[in-house]
DNA sequence: CAGGTAAGATTACACTGTAAACATTTTAAC
DNA sequence: GTTAAAATGTTTACAGTGTAATCTTACCTG
């Protein structure tokens, strides 16, 4: 008749951290950033509205958590994308910058909070930054290997990702600010304009 | 004694529709989009916080108003930009993304409500949506000269322009939302990464 | 100059974030 | 095991905030 008691969850509620990191991804995925209020976050994880406190000093520390877990869900689609992409600069390029667009398409209001820098202060949030570090790297790495496999431009592998990365990132955040109205609603439109910025950035970044 | 009658300004303020633009702005662009609150925008404009419901439906409204505004001036650094810069196509390119980004550096919440379409919805702002549209289309004819006088490849110059925007609004954007640390402080930097990004972007644009 | 209308001021209310005080459960020391 | 301490959760309280409703004033038109 006890409540089921699941092992390595402390105290009262359970996992009340993860409960309102997840209660507050749900809200922010369904109703936008507006919908994410401390109250309505408790009362979805079923605790009073104080008891966020005991776990995040402010909301600005709970949304530092969920963009954290945003970033980990997008590295986690890029490295999928890496492995099921064929083993070819380009079709790695593609793959990451299709996982990239989609992941901003489908949970908007998350990609708005993971790059909200002027709310949340990354330095004050090491782990925010240092995952969110880790999804650049695995861009890095691609150049990397495009370097050196394949005819890029040589170079500070961290320059030609920063151009790679702001092509992919303005196109991306273009469409999560609802800034192309004429292809927002047509994937293949969408996905014809990815192709196109990567083969541009490709034959931009390649030795002639 | 009364007090100075500014001509052409209706009614007792005199213009609060525009000092609330005004004082708005000043607001965004000191503290922040969490600094903009209408209480104080009314207090700074010197009325009482009921009063610009007369003049905005609601904070929205203002919020679009003040980031049309904010287009406008973005239109006007563009346009000085393509004035100022000699008459060959990669360096009108590069001028007027030295002037995009150096204008969202310079006020980045503003760049931030500008392009916020997720909390403004676009098309009920029909004026805003316009203005923003002047912006885009200098960039396009800039393309189409492009197309038409150096060795652009041919094609729709809209999807051409959407490859340029990104690339450029990603940057921008990145710099913005501070994910660029390393060179956040440093214009020589930054202005050496722009002319990569363009420099990457008109070989990539350019017919082999 | 009289009434109407536009602009602004007051008042009121619901909703937030957050601090403080209180209560309860778990953990740890003996 | 009993008990003190720490961790967790609840209640209460308060200051802002957006906004609706009502009241007041200034202007404008006949």
């Amino acid at each position: 008749m006890l409540p089921p008691k699941i092992a390595n969850k402390p105290y009262h509620h359970g996992d009340l951290h993860n409960a309102l990191i997840a209660a507050g991804l749900a809200l922010l995925n369904e109703g936008g950033a507006a919908a994410l209020d401390l109250r309505k976050v408790a009362r979805q994880a079923g605790v009073s509205h104080g008891a966020p406190y005991r776990h995040f000093a402010d909301k600005q520390a709970l949304l530092a958590a969920i963009a954290e877990e945003g970033f980990e869900q997008l590295v986690a689609r890029l490295q999928i994308a890496l492995e099921e992409a064929p083993n070819s600069f380009f079709d790695q390029l593609l793959s990451t910058a299709q996982a990239y667009v989609r992941f901003a398409i489908e949970k908007p209001a998350l990609m708005r909070e993971m790059f909200s820098g002027v709310t949340i202060e990354r330095m004050t949030y090491p782990t925010l930054y240092s995952t969110s570090k880790t999804a650049l790297n695995l861009i890095i790495e691609l150049i990397q290997r495009g370097q050196e496999q394949e005819n890029l431009i040589p170079g500070d592998p961290i320059n030609l990702t920063l151009v790679a990365w702001s092509q992919i990132h303005g196109l991306a955040m273009l469409l999560v600010e609802k800034q192309l109205p004429h292809i927002a609603d047509d994937p293949a439109a969408i996905d014809q304009l990815i192709r196109f910025c990567i083969q541009t950035l490709y034959n931009g970044l390649a030795q002639k």
